[in-house]
RNA sequence: UGACCGAUGGUGUAACGGUAGCACUACAGUUUUUGGAGCUGUCUGUCCAGGUUCGAAUCCUGGUCGGUCAACCA
């Protein structure tokens, strides 16, 4: 028994790093106990899987401990953002299943209140107006070992600070003439407390707050402090970001807030094999048109995945197999699949297709009959519903599934062996036709009636093909994503970074091929694992030459 | 050459001083009314060197290796 009474050989699901920093707040009373986390992302671009993991995690944390979550756009920047980025974004978190704390929040609802604060610093002393351009104010602040140098407008009185802080907000000033910029340290080892612009100028228009302002607030100056004003216990965000903790607490201890103190957190981001996870270059990629659009299916978003088929439960599971810790981390891509396949294998539609179709009659079935044959829809859900499936003389199987001369363990149809026909009849292949190439043309079985599927029969067979009746096949165009990449990632850095030299030609195959009708009937988007060759998503919501 | 973060099988992640476990991958077998499905099994791991301890993946010291940081991006 340790102190908390409970028995050390109980079988406690083991917590993750987050999770531990969270159950020992909440012991020891920090912020009253609660859990307060929020999502932010920058509108500019789609949201990748990358994002769902931290969405997962804000979300699922608040979930866990009975806290709330906000979705807020970190929109400080006007010349990257857009209101389309922020509608694609808000779908994307709904469509994971998640809701936020309403109403939505944006970094720009603070601009005031951050002016006012960025005011209250200037008057403590602990903020200046810097004249020096975005060069020497680099070039000040020296090397990570070497101290920087202090500005020459460091120690200009406040009210003077005032009036040019005053000014800037007028837009008197061009874009670079002049900075807001925190006192602190120009000699400290860590180079983003070396008085770090907190303003610049951007006479830009902002998608929400339009013309009004000609300065907006930088990250770091913006992101502590609108955690603060809405309450936010937990702050976390990715690696990157642990040297801008010491600033996020400055800023907060020389606000003197009160009330609940946030607190950042950093966690590993997440890596795939083969899957690039930079939001440059997946901007690159729709810009330079190698994929059309940021929902291409091929795309590692998350509008790209759901319109691959993937199910938001898939990604909701692989988030939380990935884990969570504060090392590097590289996950194979196959994990992100197998989810899918987990999923999809024991939710979505089964449908006989026939892609590369080689003809099979069978000579002892009534020329002008058909019958409809009762199919489960999911063989996995036991609730399955149930699909009439059309059987006649004529049908299509697919071409690899016959061989003249089958080798030792090949347990499909070959001349003189008998295999079933899903749902249907066991048959046996009689005679080929082929033509003067030598091709195959046409296969020729007979069937035994008494076999018909559900029925007593003493006939085993090795093998069951499937197959669609040629008279009331639908011709379907069946669209095949592979991965887009072939190799793990383009070199980073390289602003001219060749994607010819990585996209796999075949990410995107449209092959034809022949459904049973029950396709016809389906909804737009609907997932059918395709027997034998996996899943793939009958995306009717879109037009098929859009890709 | 400074500061910070990290190091457990091929890849991730657990074990919080007491049997190194789980998942993915790979491979093998088995099975089947289609498998990229099911079932069974196998391989591979605590960065190194000291120290503390009855006992160290875990604590301490020193190394090594990897990552991050010098935008008026987030």
């Amino acid at each position: 028994m340790d102190k908390d009474g409970t028995s050390a050989m109980e079988n406690k699901p083991s917590l993750n790093f987050l999770e531990q920093i969270i159950e020992n707040d909440i012991k020891n009373g920090v912020n009253e106990g609660r859990v307060y986390t929020r999502f932010p992302p920058e509108p500019n671009g789609f949201l990748h899987i990358g994002h769902a993991k931290s969405i997962c995690l804000n979300f699922g944390l608040a979930q866990k401990y009975q806290g709330k979550t906000n979705l807020r756009f970190d929109d400080t920047n006007p010349t990257k953002e857009s209101t389309e980025y922020v509608n694609a974004i808000r779908q994307d978190v709904q469509w994971l299943g998640f809701q936020w704390e309403e109403p939505i929040w944006y970094a720009s609802d603070y601009f005031d209140q951050l002016y006012e604060f960025a005011v209250y610093l200037i008057k403590k002393g602990k903020a200046y107006v810097c004249h020096m351009t975005a060069e020497e104010i680099s070039k000040g602040r020296g090397t990570p070992q070497t101290p920087g140098v202090e500005s020459p407008w460091r120690n200009r009185g406040v009210e003077e600070n005032l009036l040019e802080f005053e000014r800037m907000r007028t837009g008197e000033y061009k874009e670079g003439e002049r900075v807001l910029r925190a006192k602190i340290d120009m000699a400290s080892p860590n180079m983003w407390m070396r008085d770090p612009v907190m303003y610049r100028i951007m006479h830009a228009h902002h998608h929400r707050t339009e013309n009004k302002w000609s300065i907006y607030p930088m990250y770091d100056w913006a992101h502590g402090q609108s955690d603060y004003i809405e309450g936010i216990t937990h702050s976390i965000c990715t690696l990157e970001f642990i040297p801008h903790r010491q600033l996020y607490d400055w800023f907060l201890d020389n606000l003197d807030v009160k009330g609940i103190r946030p607190k950042q957190i950093e966690f590993a981001r997440l890596n795939l094999t083969y899957t690039i996870m930079s939001k440059r270059k997946l901007l690159q990629l729709v810009e330079q048109k190698f994929v059309n659009g940021w929902d291409d299916p091929r795309m590692p978003t998350i509008s790209g995945l759901r319109r691959r088929g993937y199910t938001p439960a898939s990604i909701r599971v692989f988030a939380d197999k990935v884990g969570v810790a504060k090392r590097e981390n590289l996950i194979d891509v196959s994990l992100l699949e197998f989810c899918v396949r987990e999923d999809l294998n024991k939710n979505a539609s089964r449908v006989m297709t026939v892609l590369d179709p080689v003809k099979l009659v069978i000579d002892n079935y009534p020329e002008n009959l058909s019958e409809m044959l009762p199919a489960i829809l999911n063989p996995e859900d036991p609730d399955s519903e149930k699909r009439m499936v059309p059987f006649s003389r004529e049908i299509y199987i697919e071409r690899e599934d016959f061989m003249e001369n089958p080798p030792k363990k090949f347990f499909r149809l070959a001349p003189g062996t008998e295999v079933r026909l899903k749902y249907a009849f066991i048959i046996r292949c009689e005679s080929v036709v082929k033509d003067s190439e030598g091709n195959i043309t046409e296969i020729h079985c007979v069937y035994f009636p008494d076999t018909k599927s559900g029925m007593q029969t003493t006939r085993k067979v090795k093998g069951t093909l499937h197959w669609v009746s040629i008279e009331h096949a639908l011709e379907t165009e069946v669209r095949l994503y592979d991965r887009l990449f072939t190799v793990p990632e383009p070199e980073n850095g390289a602003e001219g970074t060749d994607f010819r030299d990585y996209i796999n030609p075949e990410s995107l195959k449209v092959v034809k091929g022949y459904s049973e009708p029950h396709v016809q009937t389906s909804a737009p988007g609907q997932n059918y694992q395709f027997e034998r060759l996996g899943y793939f998503c009958v995306d009717k919501g879109s037009s098929p030459d859009k890709l």
